[in-house]
Parts: C-alpha cells; sequence; structure tokens
RNA sequence: GGGCGUUUAGCUCAGUUGGCUAGAGCGCAUCCCUUACAAGGAUGAGGUCGCAAGUUCGAGCCUUGCAACGCCCA
C-alpha cells in the first residue's frame, strides 16, 4: 500500500481488496459456538432474473445490521441463498426457448426441460451472488444454499410428509384454466385474452310456484348468459340483496329448463343489478338476476362455497358434455340429448330448445374478453379439477410418527399459551379459538398468530403487524400444487388397485386387505416409517386409489420402481421376466432379491403406481427456508445455535405470502418462531412513483452504479433514504456514458459518492499529519476546548449511531454520521487542527487518529470497502491510537464496536463551542455583506465581560483561523472602534469588526437580524404574557422560556444600539 | 367495498411521548481553484407544514371531516 491516500476516491482501486481480505480470513463465516449469536436468513432472491434496486437496498440494511452485531462480537450468521420460484422461472425459461428456438415446453420430455431451467438457474445464480459480492455482502458463502438443493429438498420431503401424515394435506377441488383440446391445465399467464363478438342470451327459468311483484304476476326470472351451456351445472338464482325483488323472491325456487332440476334463489352481493342507463356494460346487460355454476365459472364457484350450493360438473375434460364427471341428474331426454355434444354445439342446442319453448326472452350482442390457450387456441373451459391443500385452520391432531423435536415443542407450547393467556383465547364448542376469530389456538394459522399476540414477534414498523394478523385471521386453505414442471415433485404417489380381487382370499374388505398388503411390502423392505398410506383410499372417475407419501429418497425409489415395474408387467400377464427389464434388476439390486417376489404378490390388487406430475407452490419451500437452510429435520448443531434467527428483511409485499409461511412452519416444525423482529423497508419507486419494471425501463441496475459510483456510495445512499414511508421516490436518469454504453442512474447517488469522497479526502488528511504521533494517553486533551468539544461530538455520535442501529433507523445512522463527519469534524476540527498542528502542536495529532479510528468503526457497517481500505493505511501510519494505547485490530471488519464514553459527553462543552461557532459565523457573514476580500485579515474587539469574555480570550488563537483575523482583542468596556466597524451580537458579547463598512449593506444586515430576533420575542412574550401557559406549561419549559426570552432582549439591544450609531 | 400509507422549500425527504424563531441533501444566488477534498469552501435566498373544523396554555405532530395520490386485500 502507498503511504498517502490518492487524491480523490475512486473505489475501483479498492473494492475488490477489500473483500478479498474478508474472505481470506473467514471473516463471513460463522461457527455455532459460545456466545452470544446473531443469524440472518436472506430472502432468497429468484433466480429468475440479475437483483435490481430493492434488493441492492434488501441486502444493504442486512449487511449493515449484520456488520455491526459482528463488530459487537457476537457470532454471526447471515445465511444466503436463492430461491427456484417456480412460475416466474419456468414462464422465462419458457419464452426464452420460443423466442430463441421456437419450442414449446411440451416439445421437451420433462427431464430435458428440467435440465434447461437447471442451466439458466445456474447462471443466474452466479450472477445474483456476483452482485452480492460487489455490493460488499459479507454472507456466510460455505453455507450457501438454494430451495432446491439436496438439503432444502430433504426438508420440504420431511416437511410434507409430516403434515401429511398429521393429516394437514388433503386433495380437494378447485377450478383452473383448462385447455380442452390439449387437455393441460394453464397457468394464469398462459391464458390470452381475447376480444370476441359474442352474445347474451336472456334465459327464463319458471318459477316452482309463482309470485307477486307490486301487484304483477311473476311466473320466471330472467337470466343473462354469454354460455348457455353451462346451466346444465347450475345450482341456484342470485340476487343482489338491495333488489327491491329480493324480499319476495329469496327463498323461492325455479325448475332448471332441460335438467329439471329444482335450485333456489339466494341473495348475493356480488349480483349486478340491472342500470339500463349505467355507463358499465355489466348493469346495462344485466337483469338483476344471476345463474349460479359454482363447477364452471370462478365467482359462481365462489358464490357456490358462501352458500354451500352443490358443485355439478357437466363437462368431461375434452369439453364435451358429459354425465361421467359429476352431473348425477341427467335423466330427461332432453338432457340426455344433449350427451356427448361438443360445448358448442350444445350451446346452440340448449338455446334452441329454450327457443322453442318459448323460454328465450332475447338475444343481444356482445363484445367481450375471452380467455384463450396460448397452444390451441381454443377458449378456457374454468374446470373443476384437484388440487392439494393445507389446512391450515383445522386443529391438530398429530400423528404418532409426528414425535419429533419440534413437533413435541409444538404441542408443549399450544398448551402452555392458551394457559398463559386466557384473556386471548375462548371456546368455540369444542375449539379453543383466538377471541374474535375463528382461529383454532392449535391450528397453523393459530400458530402463526400466537407470538404476535403475545409480544414474541415484532414487526417494524409496527403497523405492518395488522397486515399480518389480518391476513392468518381470514386466511383459507392453501393450494399448494402447482401445474409446472419446474418446483419440488409432490412427493405423492397414487396407487391404483382393483375391486375385483384375484387372489383366493374372498373377504369382502378389499380396501383394507390391500392396504395390509402394501404395509406388508413397505415394511419388508425397512421403509414402514418413511411412508405414509392414507386412509381412506379415494374413487377418481371410477377407480380406487390409494395416495402414499414417500418422506426418503430411498422410499421414493421403492415407489417409482413399482410404478415401472406395474407399468410394464400389467396383472394379466402372468410371469414377470425378471431380467429382461431394467426395473426388474434395479428393484433386487437395490431393495433385496425377496422385493420382486414382494411386487409379483402385490400384482395381483395393483393396476399401477403414479407420482403425482405437480409440483409445490413455491412457497412451501421458501416457507421452510429459516428451518431448512440450518440442516432441519435433522437436530443440527447451526439450528440449536441460530435459531431462531434475530430479525428478517423483507418488503411489504411478501409479509402475507412468505412471513406468515414461515411463522407457521417454524412454529409448527421447530415449535419456535423463525425470527424476532420482521423489518419490512420501502419499496422503491421512480421520480413519478411508478414502480421499477423492465416493461418502463425505469430500472436502475446496482451493478451500475457500483461501477459509476463505487458500492459504498450506493450502501450509503439507500441507507439515507430508508425511512419508515412504505414508498422512496429516486428520480431515474437516462444517462449515456462516455464510452457510448447507456445507464439508468439518479442524481440521488451523488450524496452517498460526496459523503465517500468527503471521507476519504478527510482520512487523507489526517494521515498526512501523523508523524511524530504523541500516544494519546500523553496529551492533554482536556485543557483544549476543540479537543473536549470533538470527543464529547464523537462520544455522542458513537451513541446516536448504536440507538439508530437497534431501533432499526437506518435513515438516523446515516445523518448521524454524516453530521459528524462533515459538520464537526470537518467544517471545524480539522480546519482547527491544521493551525494547531502548522504551529507546532502534537495534541492534535493523537486526537485525529482516535477519532479517525472510531469514525471508521462507526461508518463500517454501511460503507463497508472505504472504511477498511483506510483502516489498513491507518494500520500503517498509526497502529496504536486511542486511550487503550494498543495496537489496533488487523481488519476492520472484525474490530471492536465502540463504546460510548458518558463521561467525555459534556453538553457545557458543546454549548461553549458553539457560541464559538456563533462568533465566527457571524464575522464571516460580515465579510460576505461588505464584500471583503477573503485574503484580507480583520481587526475585531469583542465586548465582554465573565464567562464570555474567558471564553474568547481562552479560545482567541481558534477565532483568528477560522474568521481570519490580523487582531482579537476583548475588553469590558470596548466601544465601537471606527465609524466603518460592523457589530455582530453572539450570545453574552457583542463583536466590532473594523473598517469594513458599507452602510446601507450594514443596515439591511442588522434590520433583518432585528426582525427574526423580534419575532422571537414576541413570541416568547406572547407565551410568558399568558396566565394559563404559566398555569399549566411544565415548570422547565417555562423556565427554558424565560431564559430564551431575555438572551434575546439582550441581543435585541444591542442590534439597536449597532443600527443607532449607523 | 375493507385495511394501510402519503401530502412539509423548485426536487427528494427528516421532524421518535404536542414545547418550532420548522430542518437536511440536491438545485438556485453571490464570492472563493486558500498547500485533504471544486465530488470542495464561505455566505445567502427560498415554507401561511394538502384543505376545513376541533381539543389544548401551546398543533407540522392529537381528533373529526374533506380532497388528491399510492399500495394491499376482497
Amino acid at each position: 500500500m502507498p503511504t498517502q491516500l490518492d487524491p480523490v476516491y475512486d473505489p475501483k482501486r479498492f473494492e475488490a481488496a477489500a473483500y478479498q481480505l474478508w474472505e481470506q480470513a473467514k471473516s463471513f463465516h460463522a461457527e455455532p459456538g459460545d456466545g452470544e449469536k446473531y443469524s440472518i436468513v436472506i430472502p432468497p432472491p429468484n433466480v429468475t432474473a440479475p437483483l435490481h434496486l430493492g434488493h441492492a437496498l434488501n441486502n444493504t440494511l442486512q449487511d449493515i445490521l449484520i456488520r455491526w452485531q459482528r463488530m459487537t462480537g457476537k457470532a454471526t450468521l447471515w445465511m444466503p441463498g436463492t430461491d427456484h420460484a417456480g412460475i416466474a422461472t419456468q414462464t422465462v425459461v419458457e419464452k426464452r426457448i420460443l423466442a430463441e428456438e421456437g419450442r414449446r415446453r411440451t416439445d421437451f420430455a420433462r427431464e430435458e426441460f428440467v435440465g434447461r431451467v437447471q442451466a439458466w438457474k445456474d447462471e443466474y445464480e452466479a450472477r445474483i451472488v456476483g452482485q452480492l459480492k460487489a455490493m460488499g455482502c459479507s454472507c456466510d458463502w460455505d453455507r450457501r444454499r438454494f430451495t432446491m438443493d439436496e438439503m432444502c429438498t430433504r426438508a420440504v420431503r420431511a416437511a410434507f410428509y409430516q403434515l401429511f401424515a398429521d393429516g394437514l394435506i388433503y386433495r380437494g377441488k378447485r377450478l383452473v384454466n383448462w385447455d380442452p383440446a390439449t387437455q393441460t391445465v394453464l397457468a394464469d399467464d398462459e391464458v390470452e385474452h381475447e376480444t370476441i363478438k359474442g352474445f347474451f342470451w336472456y334465459l327464463r327459468y319458471p318459477l316452482v310456484e309463482g309470485a307477486e311483484i307490486d301487484g304483477k304476476r311473476v311466473e320466471w326470472v330472467t337470466v343473462a348468459t354469454t354460455r348457455p351451456e353451462t346451466m346444465l351445472g347450475d345450482t341456484a338464482v342470485a340476487i343482489n340483496p338491495r333488489d327491491p325483488r329480493a324480499k319476495t323472491l329469496v327463498g323461492r325456487q325455479v325448475r332448471l329448463p332441460i335438467v329439471g332440476r329444482i335450485i333456489p334463489i339466494i341473495a348475493d352481493d356480488y349480483v349486478v343489478m340491472s342500470d339500463p342507463t349505467s355507463e358499465d356494460a355489466k348493469a346495462r346487460f344485466a337483469t338483476g338476476f344471476l345463474k349460479v355454476t359454482p363447477a364452471h365459472d370462478p365467482n359462481d364457484w365462489e358464490i357456490g362455497r358462501r352458500h354451500n350450493l352443490p358443485v355439478i360438473n357437466v363437462m368431461a375434460p375434452d369439453g364435451s358434455i358429459s354425465d361421467k364427471h359429476g352431473w348425477t341428474d341427467a335423466t330427461e331426454p332432453e338432457a340426455q340429448n344433449l350427451l356427448g355434444m361438443d360445448r358448442f354445439e350444445a350451446r346452440e342446442a340448449i338455446v334452441e330448445y329454450f327457443r322453442e319453448e318459448g323460454l328465450l326472452e332475447e338475444v343481444r350482442d356482445y363484445e367481450h374478453e375471452v380467455g384463450h390457450s396460448y397452444r390451441s387456441h381454443v377458449p378456457i373451459e374454468p374446470y373443476l379439477s384437484d388440487q392439494w391443500y393445507i389446512a391450515v385452520k383445522k386443529p391438530l391432531a398429530l400423528s404418532e410418527r409426528s414425535e419429533s423435536k419440534g413437533i413435541v415443542n409444538c404441542k408443549l407450547q399450544i398448551a402452555n399459551w392458551e394457559r398463559e393467556h386466557a384473556e386471548l383465547v375462548e371456546k368455540q364448542g369444542d375449539l379453543t379459538v383466538l377471541k374474535g376469530t375463528d382461529v383454532p389456538v392449535n391450528s397453523l394459522a393459530g400458530m402463526a398468530l400466537m407470538p404476535l399476540l403475545d409480544g414474541r414477534l415484532k414487526f417494524v414498523p409496527d403497523r405492518y403487524a395488522n397486515t399480518y394478523r389480518a391476513w392468518l385471521e381470514n386466511l383459507r386453505d392453501w393450494p399448494i400444487s402447482r401445474q409446472l414442471w419446474w418446483g419440488h415433485r409432490i412427493p405423492v404417489w397414487s396407487i391404483e388397485f382393483s375391486q375385483a380381487h384375484h387372489g383366493k382370499e374372498a373377504d369382502g374388505k378389499r380396501p383394507e386387505h390391500v392396504a395390509n398388503e402394501m404395509r406388508d411390502f413397505f415394511a419388508k423392505r425397512s421403509v414402514t416409517t418413511q411412508v405414509e398410506l392414507r386412509w381412506p383410499p379415494v374413487l377418481v372417475e371410477g377407480k380406487w386409489f390409494f395416495h402414499v407419501s414417500a418422506m426418503t429418497p430411498r422410499a421414493s425409489r421403492l415407489l417409482e420402481l413399482l410404478g415401472k415395474v406395474l407399468k410394464h408387467h400389467p396383472p394379466d400377464k402372468s410371469e414377470l421376466m425378471h431380467e429382461m427389464w431394467d426395473e426388474n434388476r434395479e428393484l433386487r439390486e437395490e431393495f433385496g432379491e425377496e422385493s420382486l417376489a414382494g411386487v409379483t404378490k402385490l400384482r395381483e390388487c395393483l393396476n399401477g403406481c403414479q407420482q403425482d406430475p405437480d409440483v409445490l407452490d413455491t412457497w412451501f419451500s421458501s416457507g421452510l427456508w429459516p428451518i431448512s437452510t440450518m440442516g432441519w429435520p435433522e437436530e443440527t448443531p447451526l439450528l440449536k445455535a441460530f435459531y431462531p434467527t434475530s430479525v428478517l428483511c423483507t418488503a411489504r409485499e411478501i409479509i402475507t405470502l412468505w412471513v406468515s409461511r414461515m411463522v407457521m412452519f417454524g412454529q409448527y416444525f421447530r415449535g419456535d418462531i423463525p425470527f424476532a423482529d420482521v423489518y419490512i423497508h420501502a419499496m422503491i419507486q421512480d421520480g413519478e412513483g411508478r414502480k421499477m419494471s423492465k416493461s418502463l425501463g425505469n430500472g436502475i441496475d446496482p451493478l451500475d452504479i457500483i461501477d459509476s459510483h463505487g458500492a459504498d456510495a450506493l450502501r450509503y445512499t439507500l441507507a439515507a433514504m430508508t425511512t419508515e414511508t412504505q414508498d422512496v421516490r429516486m428520480p431515474v436518469e437516462h444517462i449515456k456514458l462516455p464510452d457510448g454504453r447507456e445507464m439508468n442512474s439518479s442524481p440521488k447517488f451523488d450524496i452517498g459518492r460526496n459523503f465517500c469522497n468527503k471521507l476519504w479526502n478527510a482520512s487523507r488528511f489526517a494521515m498526512m499529519n501523523l508523524e511524530a504521533l504523541p500516544a494519546f494517553g500523553d496529551i492533554d486533551w482536556r485543557g483544549n476546548l476543540a479537543d473536549r468539544w470533538i470527543l464529547s461530538r464523537l462520544h455522542s455520535t458513537i451513541r446516536d449511531t448504536t440507538a439508530a442501529l437497534a431501533a432499526y433507523r437506518f435513515n438516523d445512522l446515516a445523518s448521524t454520521l454524516y453530521r459528524f463527519m462533515w459538520d464537526d469534524l470537518c467544517d471545524w476540527y480539522l480546519e482547527i487542527a491544521k493551525g494547531r498542528i502548522n504551529a507546532g502542536e502534537t495534541a492534535p495529532k493523537a486526537i485525529l487518529a482516535y477519532v479517525l479510528d472510531g469514525l471508521l468503526r462507526l461508518l463500517h457497517p454501511i460503507a463497508p470497502f472505504i472504511t477498511e481500505s483506510i483502516w489498513q493505511h491507518l494500520n500503517e501510519v498509526a497502529p496504536s491510537r486511542g486511550p487503550a494505547g494498543s495496537a489496533a485490530e488487523k481488519l476492520l471488519i472484525t474490530a471492536a464496536w465502540p463504546t460510548a464514553n458518558a463521561d467525555w459527553i459534556d453538553a457545557a462543552v458543546e454549548t461553549q463551542f458553539g457560541l464559538l461557532q456563533d462568533l465566527i459565523r457571524s464575522i464571516r457573514q460580515v465579510r460576505t455583506t461588505h464584500n471583503v476580500p477573503p485574503a484580507r485579515e480583520l481587526s475585531v474587539l469583542v465586548r465582554a465581560s465573565g464567562e464570555p469574555a474567558a471564553l474568547v480570550g481562552a479560545n482567541a488563537g481558534l477565532i483568528r483561523s477560522q474568521a481570519r483575523l490580523a487582531e482579537l482583542t476583548v475588553r469590558a468596556d470596548a466601544q465601537r472602534p471606527d465609524s466603518k466597524a460592523a457589530t455582530v451580537v453572539a450570545a453574552g458579547l457583542a463583536a466590532f469588526v473594523a473598517d469594513v463598512v458599507d452602510v446601507p449593506a450594514e443596515r439591511a444586515r442588522l434590520s433583518k437580524e432585528r426582525q427574526t430576533v423580534a419575532k422571537g420575542i414576541a413570541g416568547a412574550e406572547g407565551k410568558l404574557n399568558n396566565e394559563k401557559f404559566l398555569a399549566k406549561a411544565p415548570p422547565e419549559v417555562v423556565a427554558s422560556e424565560k431564559q430564551r426570552l431575555s438572551e434575546m432582549k439582550a441581543r435585541l439591544e444591542q442590534i439597536e444600539k449597532a443600527l443607532g450609531e449607523l
């Protein structure tokens, strides 16, 4: 290293080297051991794309906390990693492949496609890690995780298995986007919306019993629909409760034409009331009656849920009308005729039927949006399909398999909690629920709410606790299956068995027999404790299935081979051809000679065994992140040491999606909250308040800013912007660099760069002056006001900085350090020290070395690169500094966090110094107002006595150097020396600056000051003349007001006098 | 529709249990390339704290209403 710093802050010259220094020293690595712990798990960035500015903010804040805590001496773990982000990543890869190769996902074999996504993930993971390192993030890279790596996968399987075994995962129905042509489920973004010209058909549904409304006989209700064929599945007609007709009609019934089904008229707010003059097309076309088909429309599905309506699916997967998929009352001949028709044929036929029967009231043209498959381009059919769910409000009935430590803790916790927080719970039948909710205490949702209610889980800012609570209280079961290929494959096998038995025993208890056969098979392969067979079996489209969940790779493998064997050797073939098939050989090799015989036996009752094709919702694995990354389900030393983590830093958009899931899972699987604090930071928007996004082109790439301003500048700026608001705006500028590249930047980052440049140069100056540095212990700093003052300021800053960090007040942190570094140190102390050092004093050197040492420590969390680089320098120039007298730590990253010494924080010193600052500033103001050339030295006569006189006298040198005076005299009876002298007034004194005055300018200056002071006096007098103020305000407020008034009056008097003398 | 947030200098924002003669940075104006820093220094101009009412000795801060903008949930 050179002995002198470069004259300009050039971050490129030291950032990489500093990071290397830390990595070589293994400074980021945490080991479980004795002592206090501090840990954070990173919100794993999606591998979809490189990090944006929001990530930069998020990770900067985490790194600030981690670096601070590391310096306080705690064992500090920052767990890094990335998220596979199921749908998002799959979609971007699909788009890329389509654009570049013209191929679609389904043109690939599943494994091949997943391989392509894997390659994308590898690329982006590497880029993301590179970005985090460039930002200076001190993550424990040795422990880097990925939500689909081996360790996390193990946790996902174990968690799924446990929930499955405990009966909290079930299969249920849900409407999905169904493409009847390709017969696949589509994600929402695979649906293309097209405006098509269609019709509204107005269909009459006869009332079972006629009614009378406003004296008119009513025999039917008219519904308007764009999809008449769905009427076959209608299970109600709904009307808005505010509709005047509702009073008479709700509760009555209609007979559904064609089908003959009797269905009720119900009241629901969702129904749009008829209004022919409305601007809303829906209201213009509405009749006020809505046919409700829960199985074929998402909105109707919700209405059906609210009113407990039956759900009748009238279509086969190919979109034809069918009575084989849930429609059981297709008995009328009219209905029978429709079976087998395509949905659009059926539409025609149904409309024709209504026309013939006189039930078609009207047909109107209607343009509307219809979702179409991006693949087949046929209209999407909202289709009822089976999905896996987690029951979030189901009371726990833990199986005996769930006796892991976490679950035991969780049981204990619930029992204790109910007892200790009786005021927070109430009985609802047999259930104990959280007061005012329907959430059982011993449910997943209940366990996520408990720590919030009892204060263990805190949100910062605390208003976000509302979001969290309201969401959990109104939570519905969580659908966890996704029809995707990229993700954790659902570890459930569907095993189809035959009801007809092939074996000899005719026991009439076929399912139990089959279950026992399977259990026996599992037991002989020693996987009994790794598989869970769900009882009872389920009937799907005429076939019987068992669902079996497998926890371990071994159990999964067994089921996989079982499936392959069954596929190649259907039960009607009598022999297994042992050696011809790989799976037969593999089964024997991996599970023993006997296993093939076992399968032979099972073959008699099983038709097939297939793993669920779907994958788990991404949030399932993210929800496990705090425990999976630390090795759960093993009770690892890491978990013991660092769980629960200290804080989670994230943005408000995922409080519900992610934070709540982590708490649920942490509580359930580990019996403890995953983190104590949840810090929610702002979202960064552009100058117009819009979200930064690719499509708007208003995003800022953190690497661009690191390139142009340096990583520390990026970090400092982001921290300085971080207040408790929910959004921060960052004006974006599109700029062209000299080398032709274009990028987005923001003038905001100049704040950080200027700050770093100032720090760099202040350090440079200080270190240029540290030759012949005296030991701190050898100097007498208590005799010098400036020295006492800067040390007082340093220790106030230590105190305030630490408090800001503890309260997650990052902008306070940045501004506290800014004020100390720039205003106190650079503008005042350094300028004072300059003169003293030039005059041969050595004490300021020791003070400078010590103050710089402390400042670097305080700034390290926010600006690690520059501080570490300067530190290395300082260690060369002044290896030992400060009152400790020993050599400073080799690396700043692990140097001790300073402690505020209360004895050194001296309010009186700060007041005295403030008075000198006032005086000096006033003299400088005189210079400017009277256009005195900067080089001209002035002569000042001060009128003061007592303390102020002593203060000025003792610091005459300081005042002379800072105000550029040739002469400074203090006398109690000083008079204005000449007619061109200006008068300045500071607390307790008046000073005359000789031979400068431009009379009109001086009059203007003094008048303005008089005005300011007079305004203050008026305010203070107003208060003090008010009896109620004297009577009711606290005495100390009254006293300080009196004090202020008398000072201002003295000041005014001086000003008046000076004005008079002009 | 329900919940939350924002509105303070031209711009971006502070203002933590009400005590304010309302602050910072940028920008602006004047002067200064003074041997750490022009990415700098000195000095200054700039605000009836969205609007209206109320509580209080005292309101940028608390209450109510209104307006505009934004986010989340349904």
